[in-house]
DNA sequence: AAATAACCGAGACGGTACGTCCGGTCTTATG
DNA sequence: CATAAGACCGGACGTACCGTCTCGGTTATTT
């Protein structure tokens, strides 16, 4: 005979089950993986919106609660994959902490890093997941936070730190916001990219940069 | 006059497309309208994702099929019930044609709508079912096309001709591509919005159009 | 015909999944009675066409899945909880080989035995339930031939025993042919009772009881 | 379970019908026909429960009020399509009024008619439509009323005047009330035949003549 | 001959139920 | 005690039909 634990009536408040944090030092690390790679594959072939828990569960074979104990939600699994994704290439990159390259030349320092973004956007083992994180992040208030603040941000914080040295160095206008600044040929792209509203390309971002350090206006 | 009192049952000529297309000539209009209000009142009420097909139908006391008979799906449902939204706002304000007023003042003319851009999108009525399609249309390409192409390019035009008149007049560089001229201040606005990278005000937008108009390096 | 069709994959009438079998060792025994109830409780009040699976897993407390995992239809539900019906009933009365009573007269075990059956097809508990398997049985027929043969079938083949006594005795001609002769008696009531084609009684049973055994031609 | 479509503000006594009855003079005899037609075809075909009053109408070439308006339920709609085809068989047949043959020999009779009736339950034309409507009949008590009114009366009746025929003669006993010994031989072959609980032949019946006539026990 | 009235084919409509899918929780048995 | 497996309750999906309700178009009768 089977005993069945007596539900928990008293708490009114109880909606969500409040079980202890698990105990993260007996996680199965090959699980963890197989739960990042198979969200990401499902995500490149069949979209994000088809992508379900119990797909990924069943291409990491892995049962769903193992899923639902270590994350929240399909996005924030996806989120971490992406995650993982890029520390990986930055570990095969043999990078330590990025900057951008300073050689004097500010206008050339940020075309090059602009076109290795626009190189970056368009391979497509990049292209569906971040396309779907951001997605989501616009609409999940919570992980679109969290996107930004753990991927988005850090990279903007390289510009500022580029721009404040070209501020010191009496390139750029010592009254220009430099937070403010990158966004001028920073989002274009990322605009152009979201949502499919121009191509972009090389000569584009080039575009962008001459404009944004010179001005529309004639000198 | 053609009389035919014997209808030929035995036809083999069946071309009569059934399903596919239903006679648009007797839809109901009264339907029609409660289906977008439900749409943007259930959006701007429990958000996107938990705005359903189902909800839609039973707010706007209409048959699920009723939905599905006209539309693909509810994010087609919402991209009507927004437009239309905006072609009411445009109707209420009497602007048919709408253009960007040339006062002479470039960046003043440009700082006018930008704000009144900025109102525009922290309105709450407006802000729930935007955000909803723009991610929608991230990931849905069809819908993103659309988006983009009845909602945001006509407003982008709108910049295209303001700049055109500008360079006709002299306040800005012969050689600058309109098209990418305005994103340096308008994708900063949008990502900001969209992706809450930034908080967003006048006093943003006011500098964003002083920083894109005369560039960041020193003159 | 321009009907449009529903695609299907593969055979003609697929209508269920085609999923590996569910793991009946883990099947809740709570649900399984639940929705039996249900479904006898639902055919009795509202009727066996009236009676839906969603009714039903309403009523029983049980996701609509529960119920399509282990039974193709509503009729399959109906017929396992009829035979348990029986099944309780018979356990409850203590019979468990059950058998017509022999007292040397076989009239009178007829008759006391369908006396007993008349007042079976009068009881509403068992009317609403048998009636409607028996409607389904007609036009389903893989349902028809297990209702026949778990629950009509081993009803008739006690008449069979008891003719066949009645033979060794010397009370029913030799060569009578039991499960032919049976039929006289029982086939009588059950289509009264089935089309309403006319009123059940003792009387009346007991009457098919005398005709059938001495016969309507004169002695 | 709530219905509420139709509210009769008449009250029980229907004298003025505000939906009055439509003109049967005006009825188009063409449409009926084709209806009824596409009704056989169809339970034929598909099946009773897949049969619908959409599939009907579109089959017929006819619209789906045409239907409503002449015929409360897709059941009566094949109700009369029934006994039309009986009907039409009749007069194809050239029978009069029937009666059952009176040779003289009573059980020589009752076997001819009975090997007719067993060749007209297997034809497949008669079958599943016939099948069909007691099903619905026995589940829908008016239907199934006027099912046994219409079809099933008529034809007992013929046995309740043969059988009065033979007792004048002397061939039945005079007691016998024959409205019930015709269930002797009639109602055996209705079970077998509805219920599959057995196979039905001239032999078969043959039989059931013979043990009706002759009864069980010993002469 | 024109006007009227009803039936007719067609099919959109508000609904109900279908059978499926998946979200998130819970249970069972392994290791 | 985490795990793989998967049954469970719930609820939305998109489809099929129900029975009702227009909408022209065609007859058939009335004026």
């Amino acid at each position: 005979m089977v005993k069945k634990p007596t539900p928990d009536r008293a708490g009114p408040d109880r909606v969500t089950s409040d079980r202890a944090t698990p105990d993260a030092t007996r996680r199965s690390d090959r699980s963890r993986r197989a739960i990042r790679d198979a969200a990401l594959a499902l995500v490149a072939e069949v979209g994000y919106p088809k992508t379900t828990v119990e797909g990924i569960a069943a291409r990491a074979g892995v049962g769903k609660q193992t899923i639902y104990r270590w994350w929240p939600s399909k996005a924030d699994v996806l989120l971490e994959a992406f995650l993982a994704l890029g520390e990986q290439a930055a570990r095969d990159a043999g990078q330590e902490p990025y900057r951008i390259p300073d050689t004097g030349d500010l206008a050339a320092d940020l075309k090059a890093v602009l076109r290795a973004t626009v190189d970056e956007l368009l391979d497509p083992r990049f292209e569906a997941p971040a396309r779907a994180l951001a997605a989501e992040g616009l609409v999940n208030e919570p992980l679109g936070r969290e996107f930004v603040a753990k991927l988005l941000e850090p990279q903007l914080q390289l510009y500022v730190d580029r721009l404040r040295a070209a501020q010191d160095a009496g390139g750029v206008r010592p009254d220009v916001d430099p937070r403010i600044a990158l966004e001028l040929f920073v989002s274009p792209l990322a605009q152009r990219w979201l949502q499919h509203t121009g191509p972009i390309s090389h000569a584009y971002t080039d575009t962008l940069v001459d404009y944004a350090l010179n001005g529309l206006a004639p000198r």
